[in-house]
DNA sequence: AGAGTGTCTTGACTTGCATCAAAAGAGCAA
DNA sequence: TTGCTCTTTTGATGCAAGTCAAGACACTCT
């Protein structure tokens, strides 16, 4: 159990990206700013597939970025729209509230990865966005990206794909709300939380979660001590080993196998 | 419950929009296309808001309509992703299946609305679209949307509404299964149904169900048994009304009640 | 009208997850 | 260190929804 801990601890930077994003060493605005043709999300980020010309013009499109403490919110629920965001470092959560207190995490965001297109439709944000490690974001006004969708045609076929892919992940979250016993829920969450790090340079089989289990059953739709005995039950079975937020997968066809039970055979 | 029927039966097209449709009266291709700026789905359906004549050159992007028996499917899982489709008349359901046999629908769709969306992504299609009554659509190849969006703004702006729309419903679905109980999932369907059809002219309190219990059941994380005698208790309640398909809602306040258990007061 | 099929309802029983409760750990500040 | 809070684990118990099963009802096709 002893590098279960390898993605945080040593790094001061806890969430820290494989190859370190350029360090930030003035307070200068102008320093704030990082080309987009030299961050290392390149290949996660909006701007995807252009030209080293289009590159420079999405690049005057991000405004500025920012920075959000952890615990603190990005945007809130009713909040007005103005820009999409993309996660440079850190990780964030977002869920949305019924008019009784009820709340529900929607999803878990790492680096790369686009919130806030749930404002688009109607001005405003709809669910809050929290950063559940202190975060730093790229913020592109929504307008400046709609004007520059209009020139350079493969971003804008970029901003679709992104909004598509939003709800087809959406989708398998319904199929697994509303169809999977507890244990898959868990198997799948963790099977795609690794899949989606290891696609960021991490480990296959070791992952820090960054939130507590109470989100994590929200988001499963569990309460928090279904999460803690499944985990525990992963444990026993010899599929996972644990230590507080430091998951170790031992098994990973086990847990594929939890999710899917094998098409009979 | 004599009028129970009435947004069925007596009209031979099931599903009759307030002001019916153009009449197709020759096969004639030509004579098929009714122009969007005639179509009474105008103010639900993509050209919304434009100029008589961006209208026109949006019309030229509807390359066809097509027509879908019951039971059948306009797309499915798999299916090399080319168009959007906009509903003209009829009822459709999405679901998605996982690899072994579970499926999940995802959604009920009604005149006005546009499916197809999650193709986007992957150019294939990710789930099936199924009509549930002999139904008609536009279809609107989506590498045109995309030259015309570039050319009229407006456009592409409604077309990031729709599929942001999709993706705050998206997050109220989730919410739904992922921590509400059986009556609550069934009363906030209902009201979510009538206010649906309401817009579209019909009744505010009389519906007819186009789906199966075990549609219903698939949508809410629920068991047709679940669906079946959770209506009953509605109808003991004096909720609503039940014969078959056919639903009255007598009491819309006790609905919303069920779904929201009042912020105590 | 009758047979056949798909859909819906209802009952009896089981079970997976929620709830309630207590205690152990981890993290932090003074 | 002590004390405080937040998070997590684990146990005991209850209940909502699932499962299994039987029968009723409705629609279609001869």
């Amino acid at each position: 159990m002893s590098n279960l801990a390898a993605n945080s601890g040593a790094n001061p930077q806890r969430h820290a990206m494989p190859h370190p994003v350029t360090p930030i060493v003035a307070l200068d605005s102008r320093a704030i700013k990082v080309a987009c043709a030299n961050c290392n999300l390149r290949e996660l980020c909006l701007p995807l597939g252009l030209s080293p010309a289009e590159l420079e013009r999405v690049d005057d499109m991000v405004a500025t970025r920012r920075k959000i403490k952890r615990g603190s919110a990005l945007f809130r629920n009713g909040d007005r729209f103005t820009s999409l965001y993309t996660i440079r470092t850190g990780f964030f959560k977002t869920c949305v509230a019924s008019e009784d207190g009820r709340d529900q995490v929607t999803g878990f965001q790492m680096a790369g990865e686009v919130i806030g297109l749930d404002g688009i439709v109607h001005e405003r944000h709809t669910c809050d966005a929290v950063a559940l490690e202190d975060a730093e974001v790229c913020v592109m006004p929504f307008d400046r990206i709609e004007e520059l969708s209009l020139q350079i045609h493969s971003l804008q076929r970029h901003v679709h794909k992104i909004m598509s892919r939003e709800i087809v992940r959406e989708h398998g979250v319904m199929l697994l709300l509303g169809s999977m016993r507890a244990d898959e829920r868990l198997a799948a969450f963790l099977l795609n939380l690794v899949q989606r790090l290891h696609a960021r340079g991490f480990s296959q089989t070791e992952l820090v979660l960054r939130m507590t289990r109470e989100e994590i059953g929200s988001y499963l739709g569990l309460k928090l001590e279904t999460v803690s005995r499944t985990f525990s039950r992963f444990v026993q079975d010899g599929v996972v080993e644990v230590k507080q937020r430091h998951v170790r997968i031992l098994d990973p066809t086990a847990l594929k196998l939890i999710v899917n039970p094998q098409v009979c055979s």
